[in-house]
DNA sequence: CGGACAAGCTGA
DNA sequence: CAGCTTGTCCGG
């Protein structure tokens, strides 16, 4: 009787191979693909995963034994898909089936059909209906419109997977599910789309623009991107809603809208504040955006710098203030120090050239924000950065963007600089503010409340804007659709980034591959990797052998 | 990753 | 040439 092989993949991260050993007691139940054992490896025991049956290319080598079987298993399904993830995201099986293997913070809350068919049924619309239809569709909702209908009609399909975009949220459905005796759901957050669902029956992704859904460490892998290849190989349907989808989710899937009024009532009223005509030093407030403040409720204020300033001059001789090691521009964290944002120096605020001690701040942080806004309407404001621990109860905030997830509810939101939000240096710029301005609707409860939005800006007419003002994100897509289109970008191209002492090396490789084209690097040493499509691109990175030292790829980078 | 082993350096 | 560091290789 010849003895049965496994192929194992060691949890080690610098060894992305597989080795072959022998199961002892052959018929060992717990001996399957995806089973994690324990295997002794070149002197050492280490866990591993059984990634196949039957012997690779061993040679005449003795086999080891299997040493222990671990409790834990990653179904089979997963562990063909960790190697799927590998080649799309050029990273390693070994993170992907690490994360399968994590006992995740995600709810499996019974199993069966939910508790009263009927009456489900009568409250489910029609666009939730409609979310399962087509095998991928995208759901566009309003920010305030409740995704749950399409959630009771993924449970009404049999088993469900469920992705929101926090573990509060998490938390938020479960309780709901529980409430409302609907089981068989499973929730999670981004790591949830590696969580083992027996019998799968559909899948739903919940905001699904949001950038959480995609891991910022190398290997850069997208929650609703694995879902969505999950649910095509179960052969069942996948249905993202967002209140904003992105021009790469319209291309995948067909678009499900509700009807006009409803998706306008999810949007909150919008006031463009036009500063085009504004004198520069009138400062960050305008008088109809202060005037707005003092008369509102609970007002939160966005501006995405934090600190006092992030560029400063001389208000005697104006220069600009400069780091006196690296020449940088220093910002200013607090009144008394300067630090210089690209070698970290400090120094007292002080001109290097002229000895003042006044400075202009010209690019105003949350910090100076703040104390200028309290000041303008004569009553105290809080500052709210990601760092901060506790939202305080002043009635005005200025903080960052974080502030928008950290407060639930709110009468007024009013955004400060959206030009800095339009003109950053990423082609998701436009998405990523038009999405911030559905959250901010969102927060202001659309139009159930009686709040509102305060844009200021010196671009009124951007397309964010246009289509926000009108409540229609379709206006956006087909500019930002075209901009993709002209500029060879996804979803008409595929993207990769790489960076890493040895990224020069490995993109030589790259520049031989047919159909792909290199550039960079650029003033952050990376380069760019473009090729017509992901098969393309990911079958040149997973080609070109990796050299050593540290190498970052980043396949879909945010910041391209 | 981390153990093994070889090559290189040092001091007696 | 023992004793130590540094570098390279490779795992079943």
């Amino acid at each position: 009787m010849t003895a049965r092989v496994v192929q194992v993949l060691p949890d080690v991260s610098a060894i992305d191979r597989v080795f072959d050993y022998e199961v002892i007691e052959r018929d060992d139940p717990r001996v399957r693909i995806g089973s994690i054992v324990r295997i002794d490896l070149h002197g050492r025991r280490v866990r591993g995963w059984v990634v196949a049956e039957g012997a690779g290319a061993a040679g005449d080598v003795v086999l080891k034994a299997i040493a222990k079987v671990s409790p834990g298993h990653v179904p089979a399904d997963l562990v063909d898909l960790s190697s799927w993830a590998a080649w799309r995201w050029a990273g390693k099986r070994r993170s992907f089936l690490a994360t399968a293997s994590q006992p995740q913070p995600v709810v499996t809350f019974g199993r069966g059909a939910p508790k009263s068919d009927d009456q489900l049924r009568e409250s489910t619309p029609e666009w939730a209906r409609a979310a399962f239809e087509s095998p991928q569709s995208v759901v566009r909702l309003g920010p305030a419109i409740d995704p749950w209908p399409i959630v009771v009609a993924a449970a009404e399909r049999g088993p469900a997977l469920v992705l929101v975009p926090s573990l509060a949220r998490v938390d938020l459905m479960h309780r709901r599910l529980r409430e409302a005796g609907i089981r068989g759901v499973t929730v999670g957050a981004r790591a949830g789309a590696w969580v083992a669902c027996d019998g799968l029956a559909s899948v739903v992704v919940v905001d699904a623009h949001d950038e959480v859904y995609t891991e910022e460490r190398a290997p850069t892998w997208n929650a609703w991107r694995v879902v969505a290849a999950r649910a095509a190989r179960a052969g069942v349907a996948c249905a993202l809603t967002s209140s904003t989808p992105t021009v790469e989710q319209l291309d995948w899937g067909t678009l499900v809208e509700t009807d006009r009024n409803t998706e306008r009532r999810g949007w909150a009223r919008i006031e463009i504040l036009d500063r085009r005509g504004d004198d520069p030093r009138t400062g960050l407030w305008s008088s109809r955006a202060v005037d707005a403040i003092r008369s509102a409720g609970r007002t939160l204020c966005i501006l995405n710098r934090t600190g006092r300033a992030k560029l400063a001059a001389c208000a005697k001789c104006s220069t600009i203030a400069t780091c006196e090691k690296c020449a940088g521009a220093v910002h200013q964290v607090e009144a008394a120090e300067l630090i210089c944002g690209r070698c970290g120096t400090t120094r007292p605020t002080l001109c290097l050239v002229c000895g003042g001690t006044k400075l202009k701040l010209l690019r105003v942080g949350t910090a100076r924000a703040a104390e200028e806004l309290s000041a303008l309407i004569g009553a105290p404001v809080a500052e709210v950065t990601g760092a901060s621990a506790a939202v305080p109860d002043t009635k005005a905030i200025v903080g960052t963007e974080a502030l928008l997830h950290r407060v639930g509810r709110a009468d007024l939101v009013v955004f400060v600089d959206l030009d800095s939000e339009l003109s950053a240096p990423r082609y998701q710029a436009n998405e990523e503010a038009l999405a911030l301005l559905a959250r901010a609707s969102r927060v202001v409860r659309g139009r159930f409340g009686d709040g509102r939005l305060l844009v200021q800006t010196r671009q009124p007419d951007h397309p964010v804007l246009l289509a926000a003002a009108a409540n229609d994100p379709a206006r956006l897509t087909d500019t930002d659709r075209q901009m993709r289109q002209d500029l060879a970008l996804p979803p008409f191209a595929a993207l990769a980034q790489v960076s890493g002492v040895a990224a020069p090396v490995f993109v030589d490789g790259l520049r031989g591959q047919l159909g792909v084209e290199v550039t960079g690097p650029d003033n952050h040493e990376a380069f760019l990797v473009r090729a017509p499509n992901h098969q393309t691109l990911c079958d040149a990175l997973a080609r070109v052998e990796r050299p050593i030292g540290r190498l970052r790829v980043s396949v879909d980078p945010v910041r391209a």
